[in-house]
DNA sequence: TCAGACTGTGAATCTCGTC
DNA sequence: TGACGAGATTCACAGTCTG
């Protein structure tokens, strides 16, 4: 953690004199005004940890949609004037995608919502450009409009992609414990069920009227922001509209950088931001990760006085022993290496955590090592790492 | 009804000479073994009322996978899910959903079912084709398959495509109100809820090996035929596979037609619809899933509102509290998880149930967070589980 | 006979740092 | 950049076995 808040510090200091860095600082936490391509071709390569994106369904309400050489092709076909239409919206596509790819970061992962209309589509140019898709995400209305002519399914949910820059980027950010803690200790699904955006947190004119037609619920934005971020990151809306994404940001302790064409729309969220308070940092702290817990090595064990060389270790059924030996490996048999690679070995497998799988005798029954590894682990934490 | 009937019986009948509808006839209620274009092709324009199709998925699958036991996952690594680039797959695709489109009457509907490895392509394809989409419908599963590595959501659902032949089809076949009946009078939502296929509904070959790596669940072809088909209706499967689409035709008073290239395939159809009976009615409503109280996130009481991060929460003795965090977990001293670890930790206990243990401050005393509990459930009752 | 323990499995794009 | 190895990772059911 540390580290980190000092590498952030470093690059937002303007004593740091790299031409890029500056460059984001400038923008964090603003909105810029202008279209999302050229907004985005201004901030440096790699320097957004996540990007959500509501792109528009509708053909008519983006200036940037129309095809370039106007030209018009055979009216009397249906077909082809709305596939005319849908190679204009996927270019559109194309080009704001590949303008977000430059500046995510290759541990970041970017967020795309839309419906029926859009969606797939947009999926389909994401994977063109080499985004790896990690989950489509469900979001499931829990009081969505009906449909008034009886003709079709109420239209109940929304869907969002969720993906990496590419397939290689393995380490993306996914606070995959905090999410299963959160959830009664199960896997977060790929089905969420929010209510639609309303009552007081939707924005309203003077005329009692909604500001934007689409805002998205500070909920939705929360569990995205909380399963694919850090505190401190720096989430990019290209599309930002009142502003939501900011809002959730500003209260989750993240930067933002918004991109709005509609000055109606950045006025609205501007003030609309000043209302937020953020939450305090140290509710801000998230489960550590097992992966993120500094590693002991098993000899440490030993070194400590945990274990003695020839003490003789069990799986939980006591199938399974072996012997501990003075330089931290097991023999068991024929076997012998690490607690993994004998744990393996004994059960026939490829591989095994030997953490959970051996146990010593406490005295009074059984227990995995591992909780001798966290009375080590206890020590570290108190030295200060 | 009845002169849709008559209609039927004319259209059927070897009386009638025109030369499209026996062509029809020779292949209702069977099975055609071979490519689905080629067989596609052999059928005569607008004949068909409903089309299902549940393509390969595409499915880009690295190395094996073991379960966190060791065990190893059984993956869908059949050749015909193999294509060598996104453009190979969409040549397919486009294919097989032009001869489809060919063959289906302006009062049918399609629906096509798929994951985000294909769907996004799937769906951008149709509405190239001219195909009108109407909903995309998710089926979210009661017990999927885990993510065993812990790097992404539980992809626990998959997507369907529900369209016309274009825009200008309005009066395609939907039993609204049947749908609406079987939904404890309301309309039926965009979002289903069913088990995967498994138990007696499977089918397993001598060695008690499934026969079809991707079985569909009846219950989810029913709901399909009931809403978007008449009975005596004509359903093409182009993917045959092993006949779920042709059991559930024949059980619900439809005819069918499929398309099958693998004989393994053919051959276990054929003999589960051998075993069929025909139902004499059918109650939807039979046909909707009960569900158990369903899972509520912690995070839920967050994203709701309900509480805040940074709230405090004690026990009803208040012997013990811990803060609420951003993420959804607890926080009491060194203890640090979800509301049932740090419930039991905080004891000294393996387990505790979270939701009766601790508990908020209403401004009135002291309540368990069961509570807020329970109006989510209120909430999450209406949508469906 | 019954309750509980144990085993098996499903459309899966499923690790990460170091040398 | 690839090989190596530490070590992290599962939910809902169905079916079988055991006491």
């Amino acid at each position: 953690m540390a580290s980190k808040l000092s590498a952030l510090k470093a690059n937002l200091s303007p004593a740091n004199t790299s031409p890029r860095e500056p460059e984001l600082a400038r923008h964090l936490d603003t909105i810029i005004k202008g279209d999302c391509v050229a907004a985005m071709d201004k901030l440096p390569d790699a320097s957004v940890d996540v990007i959500f994106a509501d792109p528009p369904y509708n053909l008519q309400l983006g200036g940037d949609l129309h095809r370039p050489d106007q030209s018009k092709v055979d009216a009397c076909d249906d077909h082809w004037d709305q596939f005319d239409s849908f190679a204009a919206y996927d270019a559109f596509t194309r080009a704001w995608m590949l303008a977000a790819r430059r500046v995510l970061k290759p541990t970041g992962t970017i967020w795309v919502i839309g419906s029926y209309h859009n969606i797939f589509r947009v999926g389909a140019t994401m994977q063109d450009l080499g985004y790896w898709i990690l989950n489509d995400v469900v979001w499931r209305k829990t009081n969505p409009m009906p449909n008034f002519r009886g003709r079709r399914f109420q239209n109940a949910h929304e869907t969002m992609i969720w993906a990496s820059k590419n397939e290689k980027a393995k380490s993306y950010t996914f606070n995959y414990e905090a999410m299963k803690a959160a959830n009664d200790d199960t896997q977060m699904r790929s089905d969420w069920l929010f209510p639609i955006c309303q009552g007081g947190e939707r924005l309203k004119d003077d005329n009692g009227q909604k500001v934007h037609p689409t805002q998205k619920p500070e909920a939705l934005l929360a569990r995205i922001m909380m399963a694919s971020s850090k505190p401190g990151d720096v989430v990019l809306d290209p599309f930002f509209g009142t502003g939501t994404t900011g809002a959730v940001a500003k209260k989750l302790g993240r930067r933002f950088v918004g991109i709005e064409r509609e000055q109606a729309y950045i006025d609205a969220a501007n003030a609309r931001m000043e209302r937020i308070e953020p939450l305090h940092s140290v509710d801000l702290r998230q489960l550590m990760p097992k992966r993120a817990e500094p590693r002991v090595a098993f000899l440490s064990l030993l070194e400590a006085g945990l274990l003695q060389p020839g003490t003789v270790l069990t799986d939980a059924k006591s199938r399974h022993s072996a012997t501990v030996r003075a330089d931290g490996t097991l023999v068991a048999g024929e076997h012998e290496g690490s607690i993994h690679r004998v744990g393996a070995r004994v059960q026939g497998f490829e591989a095994c955590n030997g953490w959970t799988f051996w146990h010593y005798d406490n005295g009074d029954g059984h227990e995995p090592i591992d909780s001798l590894r966290a009375i080590i682990r206890r020590q570290i934490a108190r030295s200060g790492g």
